[in-house]
DNA sequence: TGATTTTAGGATATCGATTGTATAGTTATT
DNA sequence: AATAACTATACAATCGATATCCTAAAATCA
């Protein structure tokens, strides 16, 4: 077992003080040339390496990250945490991932865990759903009183006062419900999970935009909430069985992936007899029979664009700063479930 | 902004030393019931938590592990990472994530970066493609030498003597070829990735056994490689061109998929006319149409095997240890892309 | 040649904890 | 009453770095 080299040891070993070894591997103009080239070539031979941590210690900063993801599981915040992994280490940053299944106790646990010491330099994170049904955000704000900048994305807290980067939710619905009805549906069912909280609320905001701009009338009865994908089915099923649909948007891939399915069982051919556009491109999407049209929130891009914000919150370190929140914009990544037409301008 | 509380702050304020503060907080006998009494009280009020980062200095151990991922979007490695996460937060550890991108320089770089200071304990990892490729496993080994434990899972290098969390992937793609040809398939096709690198290897390892052992013929021209996944559909469906299929073997979820859909779109049946067995029990097989039968690596299963293998090797801390691979077996999870038959003693 | 400035490097404090040793003050022993 | 033993706490070293302040010796100047 090779052990770790320190200053010390090559303090000793070419019987400098350790001082004159620090400050000679700094290029510092205390030292003289030569003694400068005796101390790097000893220490590039020995393959030295300053200890991370008695940096962080001495600097108080620890060049890390702490990312609070809700589920990796879902192809979005995968896409999310890709983007940050890349940035993050381009600016020369490590992370620490903590994935909160959604649980408001692990949340504030691991940033409780994490805000401690110099740990990490600031969060970026995606509220889990406990903590935003629940509205108790005061785990957030003591971080930001305690000067840890936070960055919040997609999932964003509200009245909370911290950069975020968030999508055009309501635009993406509204330009997604417009394209259903330029394809001629008329009758168009909106699939939701929970659309009381931020970004279900604002697509069923932009879904009823559309209808009413384009004066169709409003059904509550073709708005359906699902919550678990054990239910999507029959859910989903009846929903059919009740109305005339010929249109879906679904704030979800494999709700309206469901919906398909459900449908050409029934014998609708699609898109002949029934448009269908999902929320969020993932790999579903991309390979189900026929291709999901869907509306992209560019995963990536998001976490790419928390990244830089954060980094560049923690390197100004301007506590006055004023908050930010960057709207990544949808698009509609038009595939088979839906009727080419021609451009529309918008 | 509030300041992180210290000992020397406790002890400032309390007027005694720092050691008595900090023997106070450990309870330690030296300190009379009524200091302690005193010290924690002031301390719990004002939230005190000693600096990790000071710790992991002193005590040489940072309660932190590495992993390198290949990637992340990819659902098997989502799903280990996934298991990883879990038992490390249950048994106190963070975790420091990179994904490789598959390339051999980030993963040689991020260890690098990561071994240096006592920044983490352990590495779990799964070797990018290149490294793979290159066989240059000198990185691994050097921070083995150095005292640093490291759990490879999935891409595992051989060779190199570290523990491993491994899946039987030549048994799981016999008994898979087995299940085809006891489903009555005669022609069964192979569709690979990379096949001359362990996981590829060994699974057509398997299906050849198979196909030996019920005497069948063995055509190499009935063995895909894929590389690309843009160039599947052109492959596989020269494949069904060229060739009489009743049954196909995939190495993964996507080439298997893509299969599926050309034989339908040739009318045939699945799985009357064809069954299909794909790799890897991701979200496409349980969404696919038909449902896809795969078999299962049991991904977050392999995460948390893996993560206790560490932590027990770091907490051991005997370096002469003797390395164990673990074998996760795989299950065979069946869908609608194989015929339902009587349950095979296996 | 003696005083002053450079030069090159050493000594020390610090970051925030732990831990072993030293030392007051009090109680017990003879 | 003098010394031993014990109690409760302070002091100091350490982990591995950086940064400020000092100090010898050499060089320059008058």
């Amino acid at each position: 077992m090779k052990k770790k080299i320190t200053l010390k040891d090559i303090a000793n070993e070419l019987s400098v003080s350790i001082s004159t070894v620090s400050k000679a591997l700094n290029d510092s103009f205390e030292i003289s040339e030569e003694t400068k080239k005796k101390i790097k070539e000893y220490a590039k031979q020995h393959n030295f390496k300053p200890n991370t941590l008695a940096l962080s210690l001495q600097n108080q900063r620890s060049k890390t990250l702490g990312i609070l993801i809700p589920n990796m599981l879902n192809h979005f915040f995968a896409q999310v945490f890709s983007g940050i992994e890349k940035v993050a280490n381009n600016r020369g940053y490590k992370i620490i991932t903590c994935i909160t299944n959604d649980s408001y106790e692990k949340e504030v646990e691991t940033m409780d865990l994490l805000a401690n010491g110099s740990d990490i330099d600031g969060f970026i994170l995606s509220m889990s759903k406990e903590t935003e049904i629940k509205e108790q955000f005061q785990h957030f704000k003591d971080n930001i009183e305690d000067g840890i900048p936070i960055v919040m994305f997609d999932r964003v807290a509200e009245g909370v006062d911290v950069d975020k980067v968030i999508v055009n939710d309501e635009e993406g619905a509204y330009f997604a419900t417009k394209h259903l009805i330029n394809s001629n549906c008329k009758h168009i069912a909106f699939i939701t999970t929970v659309a009381k909280y931020s970004i279900g609320k604002l697509r069923k905001e932009g879904y009823l935009r559309a209808l009413k701009e384009a004066l169709l009338p409003i059904d509550e009865t073709m708005i359906v909430e699902v919550e678990d994908p054990k239910e999507y089915d029959e859910v989903i099923a009846q929903l059919f069985n009740k109305k005339k649909i010929d249109g879906i948007l679904a704030t979800n891939e494999l709700s309206a992936i469901t919906a398909m399915k459900i449908a050409q069982k029934k014998g609708m051919k699609i898109p002949k007899d029934l448009s269908v556009i999902g929320f969020s491109n993932g790999i579903l999407s991309r390979h189900s029979t026929p291709k999901l049209t869907t509306v992209s929130q560019h995963g990536e891009l998001m976490g790419e664009t928390a990244t830089h914000m954060l980094i560049d919150a923690i390197e100004k370190n301007n506590p006055a700063y004023a908050s930010v929140t960057k709207v990544i914009k949808t698009t509609l990544v038009e595939r088979e479930s839906t009727k080419q037409l021609v451009k529309v301008k918008r």
